[in-house]
DNA sequence: CATGAATGAGATTTCATTCAT
DNA sequence: CATGAATGAAATCTCATTCAT
């Protein structure tokens, strides 16, 4: 459908040139359509974005309940695992998405703070409570403080993890995947000899 | 002096609208001047961002090698902790540059990207190569592998701890700053039990 | 009808916007369809435009001809008050399509000039005559010169009554439709006189 | 001065076209200029409009008070005489302007309404001032009520004039204001006999 | 140093219109 | 009859840039 190819192609082009150089041209251009044609879908270049950065945002927000959802089965330290190779493995195949997600978060247009700042929330919400739930049925020794101190910590390695994918090469990057791994693998070693 | 305030504005710009949004009218005005007048500076709109972009780069270099030879007579934990603190500090202190800092790595216009990248692995290196320094230093007995290891899970928790100015508020992210700590502690006490 | 009811939203628009500023948007979505619907009733904007002036011009034509028919039987003081009252009384309760008159009247679309200006001397020449008819048959010792200047003197009186619809409130506009009765009734008793 | 040139020239394709026919580009080339370096000189469109429609109804206004004030010192019925010819002759000698001033009272874009308003109250509160005023001078037998009468029979007769600017041929036009001339010859003898 | 004036190129958007369904 | 989808042309406006002063 048209309508989505426009969605598609407004969201690579913002991965590519950001707000202000995403162009109505160009999108137009990469989807195969003259621009006029955008606004029989689109009321202006504002409502495509809300809607471009709406499913971005959800589809996102989908993807890492499917990943959480598949391994949510396994024991603690395979999940964690799980959870961020599933991560990266997820953004490396959808570099366009993710150059647009990152680029959101980082530099959002003036219009769009409140909206993702709202998202971003709910988003770090459903996370920690998922974790740390997670987290108390497979270590039911814990206290209430240890498990949510456990998915912080978890929480903050995944924030490393997916800046880094900014950064590094595939190598690389798996090699940093390996290190959190390690270091979840140590802390929760520490919390069980205690 | 005007130079430098039209390179303060271009970064204030870039940060708030990207590099497409960020017009030459836009930094005059912050500025006190006229759009005509910022051509008498610099070429033009390409030469003025290289300019601003090396100038934020640096800084931000410069003030990472500030605080870490602040903290490095102090045990290895203190300079951890130092590292986080202080960077943070410095980019709550300068959240403008900041964000332009942020906006510019992870999504960068097309000419930059080359110039960008270079620097990226420059500054790597030299933080992997101080810390690696400095962890053999503070703790002698660790194998050449082991101290790699130990500064790469730091670097992993310092770009978490950076993607999270993104995220969170002061109080957050200070909690959140405590939990890369105890991490580190933990890593150490490990290591040093072995 | 559906094909009416775009004659009467084009005047409207037009009333509103003039002829430029009157698009096929408007006026489809005042009258509840889609613009590429108008194509099927009329060939472009041009031609539905032309249907709608000369349906307006010749409705009014047709106002005038039934207020003078309806006045023809009194005395010529009552006939020329009945005229002004009248008229007034039709351009006010009909505003849309009246300001659509005096705004095609005063700034008609180029290609309508020789079309407007053939009608405005068909319907000069028709007024003045039928006045004329009406004076002589109610004061026969008139001259056919005196004649003339009297429905001259009228007209002129109704051209201005009809301009200050555009400038005065209601009650204003009452007021002057008195002193034109009042003038004509002077201009009257002058001529018995003599 | 390039300024003044477009306002002329926005003021003569509005008589022309009206508001949204009276494109950027058709004032540009009509000035010689490109349509861009308007933007120099006025913020958009309708601020162009504003300061055109600003300069044509003042300097209407002026031009009616220099054609009372030249004719003051005369006799009533000459003050008469010289407004309604002077009104005439200069609207003949201005008739791009004078189109353009009718356009705006009969068909003001939306935006100009409330503006418009004011100015033509203004207007024809000076104007019913100043000819009770000179009324009361020259006619000092006149009681107050009297004055007003007059004065406003006179208005009358002046927008009676002015709307057929708009419809007769100069020569048609020189006899209504003859007719006009008569009619208050008429109605002043009426009021010096009783 | 700085600006006023100007512009070509291009961005966003609107408009009248077409055509297949 | 009516509309969904599309478009060429044009309208408004912005932008980077130039150049004389």
């Amino acid at each position: 459908m048209t309508k989505d190819k426009i969605l598609a192609a407004a969201i690579h082009q913002y991965s590519l040139f950001n707000y202000y150089g995403a162009t109505m041209q160009k999108i137009a251009k990469e989807v195969g359509i003259k621009p006029a044609s955008i606004y029989f879908f689109y009321k202006n270049k504002e409502e495509l974005f809300i809607a471009a950065f709406q499913k971005l945002l959800q589809s996102h927000f989908e993807q890492m309940k499917g990943i959480l959802d598949a391994a949510k089965d396994a024991g603690i330290l395979e999940i964690f695992n799980s959870l961020l190779a599933g991560t990266v493995a997820y953004h490396k195949s959808h570099m366009q998405e993710t150059n647009a997600y990152i680029s959101l978060v980082a530099s959002p247009p003036a219009e769009m703070k409140q909206f993702l700042h709202e998202h971003m929330k709910t988003f770090d919400t459903w996370m920690l409570d998922s974790l740390a739930e997670l987290a108390k049925r497979e270590l039911p020794h814990l206290t209430e403080t240890e498990a949510k101190m456990l998915t912080k910590q978890f929480v903050l390695l995944m924030d490393g993890i997916f800046w880094e994918i900014n950064l590094y090469d595939d190598e690389t990057l798996q090699e940093q995947i390996k290190q959190a791994n390690e270091m979840m693998r140590k802390l929760l070693e520490g919390i069980q000899h205690e």
